[in-house]
DNA sequence: TCTGGGGTCCTAGGACCC
DNA sequence: TCTGGGGTCCTAGGACCC
């Protein structure tokens, strides 16, 4: 049996529990440089406020209805996610963490039915107590049956926040009233082409047959109709496997087009992958670079990328940076008005792997890593870009626009929460 | 004027091999 | 007149997730 434990509209969960006044209000974060919105409360939802409503377009609307409107404070919804699954690991199962606001629990096959239901509301209850971020659980026999009455459990009251199928068959009510889309696996595109074959609800896609499924949605689609159908295809993945890749990029508040200022941002992103992959103990092999005008910029847009293979794995920030310069030379062209840009890391390795090249000139590894180590401990001693390389310069000056962010409480001495008792 | 960022996996197609 | 078949590896692009 498989539990999945979602926090409910997460980010909002996190302001509300230091701002009470937020509770019962509609409540919308936005994403970074205040675009568009990322999470909603259920106040908000019913409003008619979509996922990703660009924030310029609904200003009105927000001011009309008195939304609360926040920009995003990732470090403090990072810390408060630690926090929900510190609690949850009190339980003692096998525990996978899907995103910063899921986890996944592996169940003993051998708990009754009210067994499992008694733990769930327990589990709840702790959670909430403990850090009072509102939580539900469904639990089935399989992830993506899991994922169904999670759902479910969140949208109707009388479940009080805990659904359990004890079979696939129990899911079955729920299933013939379920949009395809809603399912976890099934997008946009496998939406569309469903709805062209007359095919909107899950308990139809449940009983499709498999090799018109396989053609046409191929193995993952197939493992998902099995999944529906409680046959698990879907493992439990405990020990979080070390990344493929690590990115950093971002849109910026103001189109670039000097080349120079492009060159800094994009050197910022090289040293901020650098920083990541040696926090995992791990060095890379190939770079990636990627510019883009707006995307909703239909008449000059251009977008391109490229990947550099480096000779030897490294995980030293002046060598990626060095690279990405150059992969940008490439593909930089003047007169576009750039709206977005990006480094990704690839190949990557743990560092106690690492083979040396035999034609490659050695530079002294040694010294590469205490000068990095060096730097990653200042940055983390005295806070972040206290020491950055002199090429990122101007990129510095550039901060993103949050207008309404709120104080990392939890994680910062200067912003913790202040209590006034008269 | 203004529309997120960070991931994973699968597949098709090209280059290459014998 | 006629031009194989079976592999592997790599990469780009698509679809999906939160």
């Amino acid at each position: 049996m498989f539990a999945l434990i979602d926090c409910n509209n997460f980010f909002v969960s996190c302001e509300r529990v230091f701002n009470p006044l937020l509770k019962g209000k509609p409540v919308v974060v936005l994403s970074n440089n205040d675009g568009c919105v990322i999470a909603r409360s259920n106040e908000a939802k019913a409003l008619g406020i979509p996922m990703g409503a660009a924030a310029f377009e609904y200003e009105p609307f927000f001011s009309r209805h008195k939304v609360f409107v926040l920009s995003s404070n990732y470090i403090l919804y990072g810390d408060m996610s630690e926090r929900v699954v510190e609690v949850i690991e009190e339980f003692d199962f096998p525990l996978e963490v899907y995103s910063i606001d899921e986890v996944f629990l592996k169940l003993p096959e051998a708990l009754s039915p009210d067994a499992l239901q008694e733990l769930g509301l327990r589990i709840k209850e702790k959670v909430e107590k403990w850090t009072g971020i509102p939580i539900s659980i469904g639990i089935a026999p399989t992830k993506t049956l899991a994922k169904v009455a999670n759902k479910i459990a969140k949208k109707e009251s009388r479940h009080k926040g805990v659904l359990f199928f004890e079979s696939a068959a129990f899911a079955d009510p729920y299933l013939a009233h379920l949009p395809v889309k809603e399912i976890w696996g099934i997008g946009p595109a496998s939406d569309e082409f469903l709805a062209g074959r007359n095919i909107r609800f899950a308990k139809e896609l449940k009983e499709a047959p498999d090799s018109w499924i396989r053609k046409h949605l191929k193995i993952c689609g197939l493992h998902t109709v099995w999944e529906l159908q409680g046959i698990s295809c879907i493992s439990h993945e405990e020990q979080p496997a070390l990344r493929k890749s690590i990115v950093s990029s971002s849109s910026f508040k103001e189109a670039i087009s000097e080349k120079a200022l492009l060159e800094s941002f994009i050197a910022k992103f090289a040293a901020k992958v650098g920083q990541r992959l040696r926090r995992e103990k791990a060095m890379a092999s190939y770079i990636h670079v990627f510019i883009a005008t707006s995307r909703f910029d239909t008449n000059s847009y251009y977008a391109n990328s490229i990947g550099i293979r480096l000779l030897q794995s490294s995980s030293y920030t002046p060598e990626f940076i060095r690279l990405a310069k150059e992969g940008l030379s490439k593909i930089y062209k003047e007169g576009f008005r750039y709206k977005r840009a990006g480094v990704m890391l690839s190949d990557i390795i743990p560092t106690s792997h690492l083979q040396f090249n035999l034609f490659s000139p050695a530079p002294d590894p040694m010294k590469r890593e205490k000068l990095m180590g060096l730097m990653d401990y200042v940055n983390m001693r005295y806070g972040k870009d206290s020491l950055y390389l002199a090429t990122e310069g101007e990129s510095q000056n550039k901060g993103y626009l949050r207008k309404n962010c709120s104080p990392r409480f939890t994680t910062c001495w200067n912003e913790i929460l202040k209590i006034k008792i008269n």
